[in-house]
Order: structure tokens, then C-alpha cells, then sequence
DNA sequence: GTGAAAGCGCTAACAA
DNA sequence: TTGTTAGCGCTTTCAC
């Protein structure tokens, strides 16, 4: 492949103004300009990028780490990202965690050495492997979960906010035994919807119990099995809360399984929306959240910090709104 | 951050040495070996990636090249491609195209300036960004659709054998006047999907017309359009072939404003399956791609070609299967 | 405005 | 087995 001194020697330059030529950096003459700019073409030249990068000290890359590309909330998030990075001539990387941390660090490890500019990271449940990065001054920014620490800024939503908001929301369409089937314990998501959905019983007047609660997984499979186990007790919930789209599939599965219909027999608000939501009978309410302007906004603070921001790290919190549909009224 | 000087300087030995104990290529005294690992990891040192590629004139880097990364169908294909990518020792950067063939150019040009070791591209409509790519001896894999040309491996399903699969099997539910509703025009999926279509029309006996076939981007929105004006004329499909999931949506919303309901007034069977749907009522039939498998074969293909097989391009085509659900069936 | 030359951090001959 | 050294392709002083 052309190098930059192909392009010299057929400019009759100096490799110097072909790199000054072609970067706009410092000003070069006109007809040498055009000179350097037709032999680059005729060579089907491109710069490098290994060889910049070394030189400059500095990649125009920046690491997305998510626990899944599968899951709708997180492409939306990498969606949002990605605008910002590439208009700003950043390149995104994307790895997927699986949510375990071993994959994490891996991940981070490569970041490391890939020497990328910055790194936006969807912490995976006790994950230290943040503190690396800062060890080695890359910007990061934590999305959708916290950081253990205060390393970097930190894009939210405020969950537990909505998820009161959402039980009651199901509470005023008329329901009195609210269950809530959230994800892993430990995990901030999980954890603040949970803490959100005691708030909205304690401000309805209900009381909560366990029996009502349940976690697993945040997929379908998980969710399905403890659906039934909350659906099939004596004394089963009436409405219920559930934590995130994939589960709100086994969610719903299970009660067909059942032949628990959504609204008149149990009330179901799910997190995420989803273009599907209103194709089921009853459509779908959900608390819908602001994913694709998480994945922006996060990009925009790291690309601040990439650019010498060194003032203290924020948390940014945006909401969520319920989109309430026919799954949480009893009509 | 610490370079293989700083670690050679505090293990006592030369840089070379530090190379060739961190990399396990030659062999090195075992005291010595773990004098540099000891020195490596006291001062936190990770090789730098630029450095190293540089003078290897090489990287253990993929691009990806899809539409859409918030299309179902595309981030099964990039699991397929991680997780093989993965296995090998290489990572994956995932590029949108958003089926622009300028994007779709624009990542290849950073492809090839950052010098990654292949590309694996699901080609936007009529585009020769690939050429670029052989000319630069980057190899090649087309994924779900062609190649102008035959520049490399490509992996594809047989869509017109399942289009045509489909069509039967409305047939054979006893649906008289089935149309279809594919992608754009040009587009190999599109296209593949409205001849299996018409080859399964031909083989039921029936008659294709061009008014029971419209074409819109592979999107919900326009799909919903379509289906409007397909639904709505005097002599109305009693059936919908639909190419792809998220059109699904459109026209399923399209049959909600019209009062239709799947099976009984418009059999329905749309390509690409989906957790959800089951949840519909009815359940809607679908063809399943094998998604994950492409992405996986396509990477397969890829590294070995990396390894340097330079045998002829070669073509694999993977079969799709219908799921048959309740869409598709007036009982 | 332009060129000569140094050097980013690493690996791979080549010597010792 | 180990060290010395050249050089990957680029950008950026520093002279001119």
C-alpha cells in the first residue's frame, strides 16, 4: 500500500508538506497543495492509521462497552452514542460484556492497549475494572449504572422515580396487590426499580411483601419462571411491575401459559418500550426510557473530558415516562 | 504510561527481551521471563497497541459493516461475528451504514486507514465500496447480500426458496390471493423474497398481479403505508407474505386500524423471527434466518482468508425454516 | 513556505 | 539465550 513518501516522491515533495498538504495544518502553497492532493489520488493513498496514531499519541476511537448487543435498550444507547462520536469524527468500538466481569476486564484491557481516546461503560454488577482506565488517565463515562467510586461522569435514569410513578400509576387504575419482578440484586437498575416500586406502595397506602417480589435474570427465561411462581401462590399479586422488556416477554408468555389476561386479570406495566408493545392485545404499557439521549449525552461528557475537561465528575440524571396503554386497565 | 523501555530498565534486561517474554515467541530464561512479568505488572504495563501494529503491519481487528444495529436480524449477525472473532484473538468495530452507500464508503475508507485485518460487509444497494478493498488487499466477506463482482466469500440465505416456501404454505391454509410486500427495489433480499414469491404463486397455480405486490423500505413506517394501499383497494389479498420484521409491524399496525385480524380475514407470514412473536394473538408465523450462523460462518471465512487461503471466492448459502403460527391459519 | 531529521513504541534480523 | 540496532509510516520541531 502507498505510504507518504510514495506520495512525496511522485509530488516531487518532501514527505513534510505531503503530511501538511493533506492535514490542513499549516498553510502550503497553492499549486504544491494540488500537486501532492493529485498524486495522493492517483495513488490511492490513505494515511497510515497505526503510524498516526503512534506518532500523535492519540486515537480518534472510542470503547463502548455494553452487556448486549441483542438487547434493544442498549442498541439504542450505542445508536446515541455513535451519532455524537462520528460527528465528531470519533469511531466507536463495541464490546459486550455478557454482564461478566472477567469479559469486562478483558475488554478494558484492550482499550488499554488500542490506547483509545475514551471509554463509555455499562458497569457489569461488581466491576472495579473501571479504576484501571483512570490508573492510566482514559476518560471514562458510566451509563445506565454507577461506578464504584466516583470515577468519571455518570449518565442515569432516574428509575426509581419512574418506577414509583408506574406502581402508582397501576394503583389509580384500580389494582391493590402490586407484585414487582426486578433483575439482580446488586444491580443498580434492579435494585433503584425496586426501591422505586416500595416507594409507590408506601405512598398508595399498600404494604409491600415478599411474597409479592421476585428477581431474576434480565431475560425472558428467568422472568418466566418466576412469574409463575408469583402468579401461582394462594394469594397471588393482581398488577405487576416488571423490570425490563425481555422479561416482560416471559412475563406475559407465562400468564398465557396461564390464561391470565393482561389488564382485566393482572395489571402489567413493563420497563423499555418497544414498536411490538402496541401489536399485543392489550397493547403494552410501559415506562419508557431515553435511551438513545443517554448514549448522547454520555458521548458528549466523555468527548468533553477527551478534550481537557478535568472538573469534577457529574451525574446526569434524565427521566422516564409512562406510556400507559391497555395492559394496565382493567376496562 | 509505562513503555517495554521502562520495563526492561526495572527488569534489568533489553527491550528485546522484554518482547519476546511478553509475547512467548523465542524462548527466554525462565528467571528472566519472570523478572519482566513481575516488572510488566508493577508498573501496569500494557504493550501499546499503535506501536505494535505499526511495525507488524498488522491488526487483530474486524469491521463490521451493517445497516443497522438496532435491527434484530443484524445484531444476531454481529453476535455470530463477535463470538468467532472473539475465539481467534480479534476484535470487532461495528459500523452503521444505515444502508447509505456514502457511510457505507466512509467506513471503509477508516477500515483501510486503520488498517484492520478484513472486512465483513452487508452491502448497502448499488455498492462498489468493496472494490476499494481489493484493490488494497483487504480481504472481504459479503454478508446477506451480494457483491457486485465476485470479490470475495459471501454467505447468504436461500430467500427465494423460503419465500417460495412461504407462499405453499399460505396455499395449502387456504388462502387464494396472496400478495406481497418486499423491500426496496435492487435490494438482493428484496428482490430474492418477491421471486420466491412469484415461483411459489406459479407452482400454487395461481396468477401473480401487480397489484397484490408493493415494495417499501424495510422499515415499519413505510411498510404501514403499503399495506394501507394494498389492503384497502377493491380486490384485496386474502394473505401477506411480509420480507421482513420490523415491516411486520407496520402491517400488523395497518391491520389494527383496519379491523383485520391475522388468520381469519389476512394470512400473515413475515420473515425473520422474534421473541414477541408468540405473544401476539395470533401468534404470527414466521421464516426464521439463521442469523447467528451467517455471522459465524462469515467470520470463519474471513480468518481463514486472513491466514492467507487464496483459493477461489466462494459462495454458502444457508437454508431459513417457516415456524408456522397462527397467522397463517383461518381455524 | 519548505525540507531535513528526529522519534513515537515496538518487533525482528542479526551479532555476540 | 540475550543485546544491539534498524525501521515500520507518520508528524513535528527546527533550520532555512
Amino acid at each position: 500500500m502507498a505510504t507518504i513518501s510514495d506520495v512525496a516522491t511522485r509530488a516531487g515533495v518532501s514527505t513534510a508538506t505531503v503530511s501538511r498538504a493533506l492535514n490542513g495544518k499549516s498553510t502550503v502553497d497553492p499549486e504544491l497543495a494540488a500537486r501532492v492532493l493529485a498524486a495522493a489520488d492517483e495513488l490511492g493513498y490513505r494515511p497510515n492509521g497505526p503510524a498516526r496514531n503512534l506518532r500523535r499519541q492519540e486515537t480518534a476511537v472510542l470503547a463502548l462497552i455494553i452487556s448486549d448487543v441483542e438487547n434493544p435498550f442498549f442498541t439504542a444507547i450505542s445508536r446515541g452514542v455513535e451519532d455524537v462520536a462520528h460527528e465528531a469524527g470519533y469511531s466507536v468500538v463495541l464490546c459486550n460484556s455478557d454482564d461478566e466481569p472477567d469479559k469486562e476486564r478483558e475488554y478494558v484491557d484492550v482499550a488499554l492497549q488500542e490506547r483509545v481516546a475514551g471509554v463509555l461503560i455499562s458497569p457489569a454488577g461488581a466491576g472495579d475494572s473501571a479504576e484501571v482506565l483512570r490508573a492510566h488517565n482514559t476518560p471514562v463515562v458510566a451509563l445506565d449504572r454507577r461506578l464504584e467510586g466516583s470515577l468519571g461522569d455518570t449518565v442515569l435514569v432516574d428509575n426509581q422515580l419512574a418506577a414509583r410513578e408506574a406502581t402508582l400509576h397501576l394503583r389509580a387504575q384500580g389494582y391493590r396487590r402490586i407484585g414487582c419482578l426486578t433483575g439482580p440484586s446488586g444491580v443498580l437498575t434492579a435494585d433503584d426499580r425496586l426501591a422505586g416500586y416500595h416507594d409507590g406502595l408506601a405512598e398508595a397506602g399498600l404494604t409491600a411483601s415478599s411474597s409479592l417480589e421476585r428477581r431474576s435474570e434480565f431475560k425472558a427465561a428467568g422472568a418466566k419462571d418466576a412469574a409463575r411462581s408469583l402468579l401461582t401462590q394462594d394469594e397471588p399479586p393482581d398488577a405487576l411491575l416488571v423490570a425490563n422488556n425481555a422479561m416482560a416477554i416471559g412475563v406475559l408468555e407465562m400468564m398465557a401459559e396461564l390464561g391470565l389476561r393482561a389488564g382485566r386479570d393482572i395489571g402489567v406495566v413493563a420497563f423499555d418500550d418497544a414498536p411490538w408493545a402496541t401489536l399485543l392485545d392489550p397493547p403494552l404499557t410501559v415506562v419508557a426510557q431515553p435511551a438513545y439521549d443517554m448514549g448522547s449525552a454520555g458521548a458528549q461528557l466523555l468527548l468533553s473530558r477527551i478534550g481537557g475537561d478535568h472538573s469534577e465528575p457529574t451525574t446526569t440524571t434524565l427521566s422516564a415516562h409512562l406510556v400507559g396503554r391497555g395492559s394496565s386497565s382493567k376496562g
